[in-house]
DNA sequence: TATGATTAGGTCAGAATCAGTCCTAATTAG
DNA sequence: CTAATTAGGACTGATTCTGACCTAATCATA
């Protein structure tokens, strides 16, 4: 380590990897006194490089944070680990400004050394995600805006194009976002409905935040009511099944997502809604604990066809 | 601009983000002389940079790749770029280094601005993925060398610990790793088999690459074949259904992964091979097209007891 | 409360470095 | 061939840096 600007380098190195350093231990990493050190503290403060430190014994300098980024001293793994991050933000379509993803990624393989841009090349030729391509796309203010909306439980504004076309306006807690099946979804309530609602975030058109807040529900799982949400699709047969089990029983073969349970001396009730009974009777014909059918009479009948179905298949 | 170090960075950031310049370009930006952006592109070769020039006309300077990577400059957006993909990694367990993920994460995190970083803890607050948890520890050496020898079409020796606990080695044509249902697996030609195969990489216990090479099958599709893999999982009930339909029917109903095709006069005679005969039972139901099983005979002793509780549950 | 480790910073003199201004050479596209 | 470019030597004066020595301020701990 020869020159200022070297040792400058080396000192803003050792304070990213290292939390906190004490001036005599920075002195004697890079040979010069200490005194220099504190001069090369004081400019590289200078230069808008966030270093504070701490005083008295055990007190020692550390980085800040500041409003500008100081330059990054990274490994080669580090490197790798940070292509490779961009590569699947890429691969998912994730909702982030492509060019950032696209200027951090020439920066990086501008200067990473051969063999390792070799290596991420191989990796980013072999790895395959069974990923659902997302063509959809997304403003990245959009999920920003959201987040920081979830972040700080402020209520929203937003503008919704529905599937069928038709363009609405409501006030709308968000409590998570969720990437499911290769789309991003606003879960949230919706002061409109006055329920829980889940929006594809490709089809919000506008989002305003209000001075209104909220509070968030506790244990509230947004990927499970997203799941839910698609479980349920409102839909004009409404079910109500007695599932003769324990509870824990229940909770394995179904997910919570399912519909709502309700413990009896009956037994345990499943209550829910579907638009389409026939893949709710196969389900019913996987369980291996006694189940009745008290609603609707519809699917009684798709039993009997079942039955029937099953009786000829069994037969010849 | 004053003292020499901001100067070397501003250069080392102007080389960064544009592909190349010359040196009566960066002379004028920081307004030196050009002896001294010479000697000042001298210095930072010296600190290990890569700097290489094109001499001529319409010479300039680019940033060449080296052994050790420089300092990063990047931008707030890019920064929050760089902060997710890591976050992702992450929640995927990708086999990264765990440490490299870390420790950029860290410093990363470590000297961005406070408004940035809120943004980014909001984002990772809220987003969520529908991911199954992969609690294996993968070691990224092995996916490190799996894809290099994907890139490079070589063949591997490798020592696989299958799900029974047997060990065995083999000779491995790798074709891609993929990600699936939370798994990571290596695809391609096992020797030993004659046959394609699906490697868990949490399986693998040891892997060698050798200096035999082959050649990737054209159109190879990684992730079709983990599908198909799973599909057909070896079982001792191999089962023969005719279906009494048309083979754009039968490509609707099933995946092409859910076994053989045959086309005869009778219908599609489906051949696989199951360990359970439920699934496939219950599969059959759904199908909206006359259907007859050939074997096993068991698989219609399952028929009778399916017709027997679809009847019952009809009642009532 | 006293002590010692630590950051903070002033001052000074000599050494080292830097910047600009001249040069000349080598390279290469047109 | 010509012009634009990198490459770099030499010189000088200005600037900066360094280490040594000093004093304050701060703070955890015995």
């Amino acid at each position: 380590m020869y020159s200022p600007t070297t040792r400058l380098l080396t000192i803003l190195e050792l304070l990213q990897s290292h939390r906190q350093l004490s001036g005599s231990q920075l002195a004697s990493r890079l040979e010069i006194s200490p005194r220099s050190i504190r001069r090369y503290i004081v400019m590289l403060q200078d230069m808008g490089i966030p270093i504070e430190a701490e005083r008295g014994p055990d007190g020692a300098y550390y980085l800040g944070r500041g409003v500008k980024l100081p330059p990054l001293m990274i490994t080669n793994q580090e490197a790798s680990a940070l292509v490779l991050g961009l590569l699947v933000l890429q691969a998912f379509h994730f909702p982030v400004e492509l060019v950032a993803i696209e200027g951090s990624l020439a920066k990086l393989e501008r200067v990473m050394p051969a063999a390792l841009l070799e290596q991420v090349r191989a990796l980013q030729a072999a790895l395959s995600f069974n990923v659902v391509a997302t063509p959809t796309a997304l403003q990245p203010s959009i999920i920003a805006r959201l987040s920081l909306a979830v972040h700080k439980s402020q209520s929203l504004n937003m503008r919704y194009i529905a599937l069928n076309g038709t363009e609405s306006t409501r006030l709308f807690d968000p409590y998570g976002i969720v990437y499911y099946q290769g789309f991003w979804y606003a879960v949230g309530y919706c002061h409109t409905r006055r329920d829980l609602r889940t929006f594809r975030l490709d089809r919000i058109s506008e989002l305003q935040a209000t001075e209104q807040s909220f509070v968030q529900p506790v244990g509230f799982d947004p990927v499970q009511h997203v799941h839910n949400a698609f479980a349920t699709m409102p839909g004009q047969y409404p079910i109500e099944i007695v599932l003769e089990t324990s509870m824990i029983n229940v909770q394995q073969a179904l997910p919570p997502a399912a519909g709502s349970f309700e413990a009896t001396d009956a037994g345990i009730i499943w209550r829910r809604e579907v638009a389409d009974l026939w893949p709710t009777a196969l389900l019913l014909l996987k369980f291996d604990f006694p189940v009745s059918i008290r609603q609707p009479p519809e699917l009684r009948a798709i039993m009997q066809q079942l039955a029937a179905k099953a009786l000829h298949l069994s037969k010849e």
